[in-house]
DNA sequence: CTAAATTTTTAACAAATTGACAAGATAAGG
DNA sequence: CCTTATCTTGTCAATTTGTTAAAAATTTAG
């Protein structure tokens, strides 16, 4: 449809729109303005009809935006109209807290497999019917099976490796939690979520609040 | 010492410095340029520098930087030369993924203290001599031990309470896992790991990455 | 039909990134 | 030990990107 780019600044804010409009749609609101919405979300009103204009225009002039419509087209926009398939690569503790997370679940967001190299572990349940599988049983998993989108979360060192199999076999979504950065080919999108050091910006900023009293969030 | 404001963008950004310096120590790698770090880590020459001299002038003309002296310079930046002593409010599978990273530990964020309100997680041993404690005991526990940072891992109606209850009590710095942004004084300092957000962010990606081929990062 | 509300669009402003280069340091050669 | 070529930072200026404000346009409601 639309083929401009849109910057990353935004599509970061998208999600959180989408998480307002839900509470709005849990209070029953039906609609809503820029100007209220930016009370709420602590932004600024132009910035919020700003970005929602660059995906098309949600609002109408003089009644402000139908929540339940913006919240539904939004969804569509950040892709959970469709069910996403996704495998699980490191049935630890993080491994299985991301299993077991019913919330991901409910938008579409759905874990069918979960592999590891730990004998011990392996035949394990860890969710529902899923039990963990031997991780060289990966490829064969891929070419029987659509995956989206493949959450790594085990040591760096056995990160790389297995990345480099998820990509060969076609995977094009990689959601990392180990501690390094994935090289991976132009059309394979990776997602970091780094917990070290979103745990060391936050030791800094609090280290820094007391002298430096401006900070914005 | 300098008042000077950082920007957010260049804390993101320290944290991967640190993290690549780090490797560079363990490959024996004494000194290293802008340019061959820019080519490592993929961002430009000029950014590093310039990010870098915000904090002061650590690199020498015609020599580059040396690396374990801008490592450590970077850790004393970022308040990792201080131990940080941190308490968890939920002993869920996400917490104790977070209380049993030994990383964090390795870093000098301690967590010493977990609590739940769930009467059959009390009591439970969640990683060395660290038991479950009732969230009843939260005031006393903060009266009592220095709390530097509480890590919010339960679901978000009981977070918004609790944060107030933290707040009320002198935690000044939160690393928040629920699902809901925190209203806290200006003194406060909150870090947001939103895994949802991050999930969306990467279908959305993932979902226009086909047509629109030229994504950054 | 007119006034009020509110979006869309355009323009101004602010912040962040990149490129360029002078100045300083190193290293090599005589 | 001096000289010169090479390297590399620190910093300034230009560019790009992102945000906010203002103006124009549209719709609702009385």
């Amino acid at each position: 449809m639309e083929d401009m780019t849109i910057s990353k600044a935004i599509i970061k804010r998208l999600p959180r729109y989408y998480r307002y409009l839900g509470d709005l749609m849990s209070e029953g609101v039906e609609r809503i303005s820029s100007g209220e919405l930016s009370e709420r979300m602590h932004v600024t009103a132009s910035q919020i009809r700003q970005d929602l204009n660059h995906f098309g225009g949600f609002g109408q002039q003089g009644y402000g935006y139908n929540v339940s419509y913006l919240y539904h087209e939004i969804a569509k926009i950040m892709g959970l109209d469709m069910a996403s398939h996704m495998i699980l690569i490191g049935s630890g503790n993080l491994g299985q807290a991301l299993a077991k997370y019913t919330n991901f679940r409910r938008r579409g967001f759905l874990f069918e497999a979960v592999f590891d190299r730990d004998p011990q572990k392996i035949g394990q349940k860890i969710y529902g019917d899923m039990t963990v599988q031997d991780i060289s049983e990966l490829e064969e998993y891929i070419r029987t099976h659509q995956v989206d989108i493949a959450a790594i979360a085990i040591p760096k060192e056995q990160a790389v490796p297995v990345a480099d199999r998820l990509v060969k076999c076609g995977v094009r979504g990689i959601w990392n939690f180990a501690h390094t950065d994935l090289a991976v080919p132009d059309d394979v999108v990776v997602e970091n979520v780094h917990l070290s050091e979103s745990l060391m910006g936050l030791s800094y900023r609090l280290k820094n609040s007391a002298k430096n009293h401006k900070n914005r969030e």
